[in-house]
DNA sequence: ATCATCG
DNA sequence: CGATGATAGCGCTCA
DNA sequence: TGAGCG
């Protein structure tokens, strides 16, 4: 059966529940991954994934995972790349098809963290992305600067879409063409960051150490390298109440909360709007010149 | 979750 | 046998 | 070279 998953453990729970809402088992994540296929799977095709296994749910133990396990079936689909600090060849798993996705939730891979670069141009990153991670608790806060990395991008003339990161983050994609190495596109970020912190310094930080962030907003750039990554849109985190990663209109980011958006509200939101994030999404753009010089 | 290894 | 360990000791920046 | 970070 060449085609076939057992799947195992369905009623175990990964989630307990939280507040109002029900827990939620393994079979629900699979039922998830399955129903979200169309709107998930053009955000992992062709880029090495990342996945952070939880086998006995959110409350057990955990690992990452990016070399696949000589154990996988064969028709899963793999790029072979080389880890230079560890100096060996890493298999990574490429999401391209609803069957792998499958297999990935019964391994209880519950969140998927691909990389910004695709197999056929992987030293390029087709996004410039601001990961904003709030001191502790303060979604509010990071909603505010959210708002100001728009305001930033846009008179710098570039166009950015926002989505919660399912934590108590915030994500904000600029599309870009494929023109620019990993390292171009870090600096602009960088340099962004640097002026959005010299404009609300009370607010945002760049500070690498977190003793020097002083309850302020980060502006994480350091997403932007081969071999990192985040969370994608539309992927469970394991956090309480199975909060999933959402894309949120910029007008509506100020009335929202990260958990509007789980594994039980999503699927019936995407089956009334369709994908938000595909939908929502400029296009590719370059980078300004006077951003690029060195 | 699954396998390799060790007692 | 069952118990134990491994699965990113990554990639990057700053000190 | 290593600590700290995500
Ligand atoms: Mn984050
Ligand atoms: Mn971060």
């Amino acid at each position: 059966m060449p085609q076939g998953i057992e799947l195992s453990n369905l009623d175990k729970v990964f989630w307990p529940a939280h507040g109002e809402s029900p827990a939620v088992s393994k079979g629900d994540l699979i039922t998830y991954v399955e129903e979200m296929a169309p709107v998930l799977l053009p955000a992992l095709r062709n880029r090495p994934l990342t996945v952070i296994r939880y086998p006995n749910g959110t409350g057990g133990a955990s690992f990452y995972q990016k070399d696949t396990p000589k154990y996988a079936p064969e028709w899963i689909r793999t790029i072979t790349l080389h880890a230079t600090q560890a100096k060996r060849d890493v298999r990574y798993v490429l999401c391209n098809d609803r069957r792998t996705l499958r297999w990935l939730a019964n391994q209880a891979a519950i969140e998927l963290h691909p990389w910004l670069s695709r197999v056929d141009r992987l030293e390029r990153p087709d996004a410039l992305v601001f990961d904003l991670d709030p001191p502790e608790g303060g979604f509010e806060r990071t909603v505010q600067v959210a708002l100001m990395v728009r305001e930033l991008l846009r008179d710098n003339g570039l166009q950015a879409v926002a989505k919660t990161s399912g934590s108590k983050g915030i994500h904000v994609w600029a599309p870009l063409q494929r023109r620019y190495d990993y390292r171009t596109v870090r600096r602009t970020a960088e340099r962004l960051a640097a002026r959005l912190e010299a404009e609300a310094g009370d607010e945002v930080t760049t500070e690498f150490s977190k003793a020097g962030r002083g309850g302020r907003v980060y502006l994480d750039t350091g997403r932007l390298a081969p071999g990192a990554h985040m969370a994608s849109v539309y992927s469970p985190r394991a956090r309480p109440g199975a909060p999933v990663s959402f894309p949120v209109p910029w007008e509506d980011l100020s009335r929202v909360t990260p958990l509007d958006f789980t594994i039980a509200s999503v699927p019936e939101l995407v089956r009334a709007d369709g994908d938000r994030w595909k939908d929502l999404m400029p296009a590719p753009q370059r980078l300004p010149e006077d951003l690029l010089a060195d």
